[in-house]
DNA sequence: ACCTGAACACCGTTCAAGT
DNA sequence: ACCTGAACACCGTTCAAGT
């Protein structure tokens, strides 16, 4: 990175690939402006707070979400979004920290919305997706410590079983309700 | 609080009354010693890091979860829980910060199992609440600031529907799997 | 057994001033 | 428009030493 000039944008895309290096706890300002080679304080011409830039860089998380066609079923999406937030290291928790605020984090919401009919169960189903995810990432960092209590624990395995099985509920009540309308 | 000695009881017990009444963010030792009127450093004889003790916080967090009577639906024990971690202020965001770590928290899970058959729904469940907690509590704290988007947000009126749309999700689907064997 | 005192290596944020 | 320099008020943690 040169010395140079900087803007949201590009300070932003450094923020996530620092983010995805070292994780949530150990990206600090301070860290991120040695990384830009700037002073801490320079950051702060660009956002008002680390929570703003929090938010602008759960905005890219999301960013990565698929476009649903309307008329697929709520299951790949579901896998959609889960990727997304798994895509980047404490990519649930920025996500999760910001989301609410509002600043971005509608575009999952539409995305399931456009596929279920209940804009209070895709909410729902967002939410697992969001605490499920979260708990994933901290369970890996968890791991790399090798902080466990218990031995020999099989890592992904029966942490997608979970998964699937929240997928199955909400599609299962979308399709009681379909029946019943 | 007198100047005398203390132990992990007393200690953990005014770390959830602070906790209580400051909130995550200011919830640091430095604080807590204060408040025991005790140097930062004692707190270490105690607890080997502040991980440790907000682990013990959690498991008093999830104490309040009353015992399921075998038999009963899954609706009131989800709502047992749920009440649980927003009991204290940010209670859902210790417990998920602690959860991976499995120190306490299977006695959540353990109660969702009694009542659900299939174990990976009950994590699902339980991941479910989890999420859902920690964002209303968030949203409590960003409305607390005044920092909200947009306009006229009602607090707590839509999103009691949300959780209750995803309890339903998981009723109905342990009452079609019910049906099914 | 429980705590003090002092230090180490950090934080986020503000604000006058520079170019 | 974008950044520096310096300061303010904090952090978690370690470790010798005290009682």
């Amino acid at each position: 990175m040169a010395p140079g000039r900087h803007d949201r944008d590009s300070v932003t895309t450094l923020a996530l690939a620092l983010l995805d290096r070292v994780g949530l706890p150990d990206l600090s300002m301070r860290r991120l402006a040695a990384e830009l080679e700037v002073q801490p304080s320079a950051l702060y011409w660009h956002f008002a707070s680390k929570q703003e830039l929090l938010a602008a860089v759960a905005d890219r998380i999301l960013s990565r979400i698929p476009e649903p066609d309307p008329g697929t079923d709520v299951a790949p999406i579901a896998v959609g979004i889960r990727d997304a937030l798994l895509a980047y290291r404490d990519g649930a928790e920025v996500v999760m920290s910001t989301y609410a605020l509002r600043l971005g984090a509608r575009r999952a919401q539409d995305a399931l919305q456009t596929v279920i009919g209940d804009d209070a169960s895709a909410d729902a189903l967002f939410e697992f997706i969001l605490g499920h995810s979260t708990l994933v990432q901290q369970r890996m960092h968890a791991q790399s410590i090798g902080a466990t209590t218990d031995a020999a624990d099989d890592p992904t395995a029966e942490l997608d079983a979970v998964f699937r099985a929240g997928i199955r509920a909400f599609t299962t009540l979308s399709s009681v309700t379909d029946q019943r309308s």
